[in-house]
DNA sequence: CGTCACATTGATGTTTATCAATCTTTGTGG
DNA sequence: CCACAAAGATTGATAAACATCAATGTGACG
């Protein structure tokens, strides 16, 4: 598969410590700590999972940024979730209509189906902590769908670097590098790279954000969330 | 509120049998049935409960059909789940920015976040239920997205159509009586009433579908789910 | 310094929203 | 059962948003 490399150098305990402020009990984390077995890289904009695939593993996400994507009739990408440092993504049964591939590069743990669900079965709270993390998951999906079908091209722009700011934990007021591609934020807000790149340069000509180099290096976050008509509610757990 | 009213009627101990089809057992359908301990009915097209209000409580759809929606900023209305007979809508914590509302009168049993967190903590195949129920409905979130980002209003609503028939049991190959409105289809599949209609009458003489007085009574399945790109994977639990 | 991926711009076409009527069906009180 | 009202469906004309097609520009990197 060519965006999946072996990952090397040390595990990130950081981020299991963050499972534990989330609420899991570190026997729990432990638990999960052991069905990860194996890490993989995956590599920017290369399949990391292939659509039609198997979709049998637990991955968790220890840095970079990953998609999950659908492919239409005539090959057109468009990405469905975004999987930042520190969450999960559960194994399904039979084969995926959705595959994954790296926004950036990224180093992901990875664990068996089987591991996993036995990890479930024996724990009640790790049973419920994945019951509220795809509860999560169905909130953003629903965010985007009313994002997506009644916001304008910039709204749904604005959108989703306001929702990249507050997962990715950036502060709110501070500097902000995009890692998208123009092609990528086509890919998740439903337009063609054309469109994207006009509907930047009109938020930078209204003082949405700033660019250097086509790189954005200043957002004014007050006005973008106003154009996204952004609420952080559905983020919570 | 406005679109709720209190249910009589016996219970419908059939939804529950179906649920131990599911793969519960009689022990965790009886803890759901002494966590369901009201019920009420949903009025077509009016709010069962109201955005921004709070979403305290686990409700089971007994008959009839609820949607999920979220109004923008001018009030236009998206609906960005459906929920059929034996759907369970969980409780959230916090307000919601989505309201609930049917489509169609529906008889809804209700029970309280307490109570069902109390069952979930009780059982671990519970827990694990409804676990997998939730990604379930993630799966069919995305799936929306990604009809909704990549079809033309054609595919979308033939999209709608394969999923009700396929989501609400009827025979595949039988009449179909839409019980949509076209105000309705356009707040799902992301488009105005009058494009709806153009596009139902254009459909009509492709042979999609046929209709009388204005009502869908019979489809053209194979011709629709090729229109819709439709896979039934993702609804598989 | 040539190549490759990505960004940018212009010209044109299509889809669908919007606005405004009119027609049809359904429900309701007399 | 009828008259009327209200909701929904249908149709036409117009405009905005965005896709598509086709070049050209630009920075990174061997």
């Amino acid at each position: 598969m060519a965006g999946v490399t072996a990952a090397k150098g040390p595990k990130t305990p950081g981020l299991y410590k963050a499972l534990e402020a989330a609420g899991l009990r570190s026997r729990d984390v432990e638990l999960l700590h052991r069905v990860l077995r194996s890490a993989r890289i995956a590599q920017p904009r290369r399949p990391f999972r292939e659509p039609g695939t198997s979709a049998d593993e637990l991955l968790f996400v220890r840095s970079g940024l990953l998609s999950r994507y659908v492919l239409d009739s005539v090959g057109r990408m468009q990405i469905v979730a975004l999987y930042f440092p520190g969450d999960f993504i559960v194994p399904l049964s039979g084969l995926a209509r959705s595959g994954i591939e790296g926004v950036v590069r990224s180093e992901v743990a990875v664990g068996s189906r089987a591991d996993f669900d036995a990890a479930l079965d024996s724990s009640i709270d790790l049973s419920g902590y994945f019951f509220r993390l795809a509860q999560r998951s169905e909130a953003i999906s629903q965010e985007w769908l009313a994002n997506r079908a009644k916001g304008d091209a910039t709204a749904r722009i604005a959108h989703l670097f306001c929702e990249f700011a507050l997962r990715s934990g950036l502060p709110v007021d501070g500097a902000f590098a995009s890692p998208f591609k123009q092609q990528q934020i086509a890919d998740i807000t439903c337009q063609t790279s054309v469109n994207v790149n006009r509907v930047l340069r009109e938020m930078e000509q209204s003082g949405l954000l700033r660019r250097e180099n086509g790189r954005l290096v200043r957002i004014d976050w007050p006005e973008m969330r106003r154009a996204a008509n952004f609420r952080t509610e559905y983020l919570q757990m």
